[in-house]
DNA sequence: AACTATTGGTTGTAAATGTAACTAACAAGC
DNA sequence: GCTTGTTAGTTACATTTACAACCAATAGTT
């Protein structure tokens, strides 16, 4: 029955962090999946689109820090359930510009309101301040490096 | 190319957080995966028993919020890792308490020295005033719900 | 033009995960 | 003792993911 007091689990960042995003994306999980049965990867590609316009699976897996198989998967799977098309350039036909349909940009919509709501709700519990503190941290560990 | 520059995936905190526990983990993996060639689940079980003493598979699901069906096959690869055995109870054969081994406890101290290097190399990228926030905010969000 | 390298993207396969169904041991009610 | 319920843990199967090999289009070199 050795204990080791001096170190806790959750007192080494990388545990924590996931178990505090791993819990805040269940939470959210919630709100989106059952909806539109989408997968995480989807959703992110989704959201990348929504956001920033029309781009190649490329740049969405730089933006993202996605895999490219994943990437081509989500998209695969997103152009099925028609959430957006791809229109390949004639300049350069390896690339090909991925567009939301209307479809798409209505689930966007209504998932960035979600989303929204799910932030501003997580953001209650805590002061304004610290949120600033804690997104201005976070950024700086993202950047540690983007996983390919 | 529509663009919605009210909202941004780096807003969006699931999001964020995300992206940060994967950059965290995957900069440590470099320290122990290698190492052992363990995987996550069974480090995670080897710090708990390192950390806070021998005790059952139920026990390490409460504390670290895993599903039981994780640590059943995280326990029996630590165990013919011959990192832990398993002594049953005879006063309820259904419990059995996990132990680290000699090679457990010194694998376990190896990488709880790791761990304290990278997370205070972490922590060096910012002010003990963020650190103490970044921390209380985190184990805040963690406890919102805890993947069972 | 022919030859190699690089880039964008897909596919195949093996490992990892989640979910549900299951077993075994015990507990509680009758 | 027998039935029902609960708990600890495992197994089976279906999804998801990771990794590597692959293909097709283009760029760069000679």
């Amino acid at each position: 029955m050795r204990r080791n007091p001096e170190f806790n689990p959750q007192d080494f960042l990388p545990y924590l962090l996931n178990q505090a995003a791993e819990a805040l994306s269940l939470e959210f999980q919630r709100h989106y999946r059952g909806q539109y049965g989408m997968l995480r990867t989807e959703w992110r590609v989704l959201f990348h689109l929504g956001c920033y316009g029309d781009m190649t699976a490329k740049e969405i897996c730089d933006r993202a820090g996605l895999h490219k198989t994943k990437v081509s998967r989500a998209v695969a799977a997103l152009q099925t359930k028609r959430i957006l098309t791809r229109r390949e350039l004639e300049r350069d036909r390896r690339h090909a510009i991925l567009q939301l349909t209307a479809k798409g940009q209505s689930v966007f919509a209504e998932l960035s309101r979600a989303a929204h709501a799910f932030d501003s709700e997580v953001r209650a519990s805590m002061t304004p301040e610290e949120a600033k503190v804690l997104h201005r941290c976070l950024i700086r560990i993202a950047g540690f490096e983007i996983g390919k």
